[in-house]
DNA sequence: AGATGCTAATCC
DNA sequence: GGATTAGCATCT
């Protein structure tokens, strides 16, 4: 029987009875026969003595110990020396050339897999920097009212300050007594010092500055 | 029975 | 070595 019938054969087999198939595929390569050649792609003319044939690719999953060993090798080792290749494929009884197509899918996987788990990590990174950042705003927004409400209680302050000159009949001794009104601003850690109508001037630690604002 | 996922094998 | 194809198994 020619290699192209039993292939044949073999395709019908692998079609109708599956488990029969790799069954028998399995047998083949467990006897040691013969390799089955590399199958062309499917539909892909091939031209020999002015014939064309198409000839179908045919494919057997390697069994749970050939995977079992292939994974512990790949374990080891991503790369394949010559000398490991043809160990590994005298092991499982298989063509070197699988063996080698084999790691090479199997980096592609490992390789896929990195890239999928650097993703998810930088999602999650960049999950986290979003909700700190929602976290912050609103901190800026709270201690931006507690300014607001602050710059309230100094303007309050200042009328109350304007009203007591204009009721005093003799302003000079207070607001020119150089004696300059302190407020305390321990809210903020600052101190708050009233230089005049129109200025005010605070300090903390790191820095020191001047607001102003209209009356 | 069609959709889908995995992966051996092929092509470039 | 990456991209792609296609066989096979499993799911729906």
């Amino acid at each position: 029987m020619s290699s192209s019938k039993v292939d044949d054969q073999m395709e019908l087999i692998s079609h109708f009875y599956p488990h029969i198939y790799a069954q028998l595929a399995q047998e083949q390569v467990s006897l040691g026969e013969k390799m089955e050649p590399r199958r062309r792609r499917k539909n892909k003319v091939e031209g020999r003595n002015n014939t064309s044939e198409v000839v179908m690719r045919k494919r057997k999953l390697l069994s749970e110990e050939q995977v079992n060993l292939l994974e512990r090798s790949f374990g080891d080792e991503h790369k394949l020396e010559m000398e490991r290749k043809a160990q590994l494929a005298s092991e499982l009884g298989l063509d070197p050339h699988q063996v080698a197509v084999w790691f090479q899918n199997r980096r592609a996987r490992w390789k896929n897999k990195k890239i999928e788990e650097e993703y998810s990590k930088l999602n999650t990174q960049h999950e986290t920097t979003i909700i700190e950042k929602y976290r912050l705003e609103t901190e800026v927004l709270k201690m931006k009212e507690q300014l607001c409400e602050a710059e309230m209680e100094i303007q309050k302050l200042l009328l109350e300050r304007k009203s007591d000159i204009s009721s005093n009949n003799s302003p000079i001794s207070s607001i020119f007594s150089m004696e300059q009104q302190h407020f305390d601003l321990g809210e903020f850690g600052m101190e708050g010092k009233l230089m005049d109508d129109n200025m005010f001037f605070v300090a903390d630690n790191q820095s020191t500055y001047i607001t102003l604002w209209d009356n």
